[in-house]
DNA sequence: CGCATTTGACCTGCGC
DNA sequence: GCGCAGGTCAAATGCG
């Protein structure tokens, strides 16, 4: 099998130390959690130990020394402060307080099955001591040996129960975990119905101006277009496509056509493929693929012209996003020193994806990744928080530039709403030949420096205390927040992920009954509710439970952040949300989101 | 030997 | 029309 070029992050200590750990843990199944092996605890416990060990809330009991050699600390579910590695990016921290938690659990069964094992070693070690082998210890002392049975027996007995019912209270926890994530989705559900209906009622004119341009309402519908009907042309190759290219040599995609740029079609239509482009040549200009809908056409293009590109600093050739990539060009690009390496999703053929990393002339530790374009195909979980990412706010910033008039009133508003941690970490580039929005993860939010514009929200970012170099701390998450902001925006715009691909835990979700009702009520408010900043309250209150429900977070505002979310003793998540904009009413300042 | 990467050539869009 | 820059292709090369 092929080495996947996007894991190879072997060459920067930092990063691949903790991008390793989901690229290992993701190699079990889900059901095979619980049964962790001593590299996945030695990996977590040293990136534990790196970090203060102070603050641990509980300890897990120390684990045999005959199998670590160190103290394993497998606390990273319940930090009030999660910590991080200096200056390394981790796309999957979500997953990997999630798998950490698994490996605290199954680490805890561990430990009582080694406990376990040390017990009956102690009473075979007497035995052996009094030289009886299991053997004749049913025929000599009858007495003592029956008793020890009997002892070993009980002492079995007990363990077993003991683990029963700490596995019962682990599946009891689980069980309230779900359905608490369950009750706070439902609940925020629940809240943006409210909201959307106030919208409708309350403020008609809002949409007025979209009503213009798009005619009210189409705008969504315009929107959901926009994604689905190119995903689902893509997910129907061509069969004419593929016999044409009958040699796919490269595990080209034979949708590669398919994703090529306008001027692609440009080209077939005025010359039908390039000069190599005769009936036996597999020319890749030969087959038009859309001629039967342009509007395909234009959306699908439209959709890979969007771009997002993200800033991180590594010292890795590339950053590790779940995805396997091919490369297919370097060219130096003017202006920079740095060549431009051109990236191909492979993980299915015809994946349209695209990226371009090219390091920050200015900063060669700086590293810029550019996405372009939508995966058609399953994603593994540690792809998907960038996918997400990605895709969602190719969507949104096209959608922005397509609904409105000028294209910047609705960038602005997916840079302080969408993107909403800083300022200084969401750019959108209107001017570039192709939209673009920039995530900045190289940059730490300080609300003294980029004050943030009015009716934002800022998601706080724990950082370690006891990390100097905190300027990479807060990063780790980032990801997680654009990707969740994104895709709930998403969702209430009523856009679709691909194909129900790239989130399809909360799909399934939607899935459930409520989507299709909901899914108009959505449509219909959507344009009033994307040009209203209190729409950052209900993002605020998604955003929350998602962080809430995945770790205890008692948010303090050193970065001045006004969104906390806290778990109070019942282990119920209490978010607060203060908004400063103008157009607060002062009810929707506080968001006290309580599960069922 | 198969696959990934490298790299020069080619194509297109755009500005002058 | 020409040149430049970005983007892509595909033969050559390297590697396991």
């Amino acid at each position: 099998m092929a080495k996947p070029s996007g894991l190879s992050i072997d060459s920067d200590p930092n990063l691949s130390f903790f991008l390793h750990i989901p690229t290992v843990l993701n190699s079990f199944p889900e059901h095979e959690h619980t049964k962790p092996n001593i590299i996945y605890c030695t990996k977590l416990s040293v990136s534990a130990s790196a970090m203060d060990d102070a603050s641990t809330p509980h300890m897990t009991p120390p684990s045999p020394p005959t199998t670590i050699q160190f103290p394993v600390h497998l606390n990273c579910s319940h930090d009030e402060h999660p910590r991080r590695v200096i200056g390394e990016m981790d796309f999957f921290a979500e997953k990997n307080r999630k798998l950490a938690d698994d490996s605290d659990h199954a680490a805890d069964i561990n430990d009582s099955i080694d406990r376990t094992a040390l017990e009956l070693n102690v009473n075979t070690g007497l035995n052996l001591l009094t030289t009886n082998t299991s053997s004749d210890q049913s025929t000599v002392d009858d007495g003592i040996s029956s008793n020890m049975e009997d002892k070993r027996a009980k002492n079995e007995l007990a363990v077993l129960q003991a683990e029963l019912e700490r596995m019962n209270t682990e599946n009891q926890r689980l069980r309230e975990t779900l359905s608490q994530a369950t009750s706070n989705y439902k609940t925020v559900q629940k809240h943006l119905i409210t909201l959307m209906q106030q919208q409708q009622d309350g403020k008609g004119e809002k949409p007025e101006e979209q009503k213009k341009s798009n005619g009210g309402l189409m705008v969504p519908r315009q929107f959901m277009d926009l994604g689905l009907a190119a995903e689902v042309d893509m997910d129907e190759p061509s069969l004419s496509s593929t016999e044409a290219r009958s040699h796919d040599r490269s595990g080209l995609p034979n949708a590669e056509a398919a994703s090529k740029d306008f001027r692609s079609r440009k080209r077939e239509n005025n010359e039908q493929g390039r000069g190599t482009g005769g009936e036996d040549s597999p020319d890749r200009n030969k087959v038009p693929r859309f001629n039967s809908s342009k509007n395909v056409d234009q959306t699908e293009a439209t959709m890979r012209k969007a771009r997002v590109s993200v800033r991180a600093r590594s010292e890795a050739p590339m950053i590790t996003d779940g995805c396997q990539w091919r490369k297919y060009g370097q060219k130096m690009a003017k202006g920079n020193p740095c060549p431009r390496a051109y990236y191909r999703c492979t993980m299915a053929a015809g994946c349209p994806v695209r990226k371009q990393v090219q390091r920050c002339a200015e900063d060669r530790t700086i590293l810029i990744t550019t996405y372009e374009g939508n995966h058609n195909h399953p994603l593994p979980p540690a792809a998907m928080v960038m996918a997400s990412t990605t895709s969602s706010a190719a969507r949104m910033l096209l959608s922005g530039s397509m609904s409105s008039a000028d294209g910047l009133m609705n960038s602005n508003f997916l840079t302080r709403t969408l993107l909403p941690c800083s300022s200084s970490m969401a750019t959108i580039s209107a001017s570039a030949p192709f939209p673009t929005v920039t995530l900045d993860l190289t940059q730490t939010p300080n609300p003294l420096q980029f004050p943030r514009p009015e009716g934002q929200f800022q998601v706080p970012f724990p950082t370690p205390p006891s990390n100097p170099n905190s300027q990479a701390s807060p990063l780790p998450l980032l990801p997680q927040i654009f990707g969740q902001a994104l895709y709930n925006q998403s969702k209430f715009s009523g856009l679709q992920m691909s194909h129900d691909i790239e989130q399809p835990q909360m799909n399934h979700q939607l899935q459930q009954g409520q989507q299709n009702s909901l899914a108009d009520t959505v449509n219909a408010a959507t344009a009033a509710i994307a040009a209203d900043p209190n729409f950052t309250a209900a993002l605020a209150a998604a955003i929350t439970s998602i962080i809430g429900s995945s770790h205890t977070s008692n948010v303090s505002s050193n970065n001045g952040a006004n969104l906390t979310s806290t778990t109070n003793s019942n282990g119920n998540v209490t978010t607060t949300t203060t908004t400063s904009n103008s157009n607060s009413n002062g009810n929707g300042n506080n968001k006290n989101q309580q599960p069922q």
